[in-house]
DNA sequence: TCACGATGTAAAATATGCTTGACTTTATGT
DNA sequence: ACATAAAGTCAAGCATATTTTACATCGTGA
């Protein structure tokens, strides 16, 4: 899987830290996810695109291994 | 977190078994998420969406405790 | 150059997703 | 009543998500 976060964010103007306050979870778990180093649950997902304003599939795309 | 999964389940006229099939994971897994018993990957969320041909947040809905 | 905010990264611990296997329950049809 | 498909559930175990703490790096402004 892979992700839109670190664009979205800029686009947003937040830093790691303010996402991370902004949706409940620390913010080596946004910096994490960012590098595509896990998979958030689909809670985190909705929360995070709750914080965009979009839709989670405009941010969380599966790749071919998933 | 609350899902949709039966209802669409139903409008689509599958089993547990058949979009466990359909998305990859064991019968166990679509039910237990679909009493929710437990909250699935966002890898997985976005699977089952696609299956339903919805977006995410139509089938999974974030809760006051979320 | 120095300080500082933002980011990257790592290790250890805990929580949760997901699996397999097996058993029970609840329809529904014959 | 019986058989069968579908759904519910439980336990054990492995894999992965997430946390905390801590330290390193990078860029920018004073």
């Amino acid at each position: 899987m892979k992700n839109n976060i670190k664009v979205e964010r800029a686009r947003m103007n937040l830093t790691q830290d303010e996402l991370a306050r902004l949706t409940g979870v620390s913010r080596q778990t946004i910096n994490t996810i960012e590098s595509n180093k896990y998979v958030p649950s689909t809670i985190l997902a909705l929360k995070i695109a709750k914080v965009f304003s979009k839709p989670v599939e405009e941010i969380f795309f599966l790749t071919e291994e998933d």
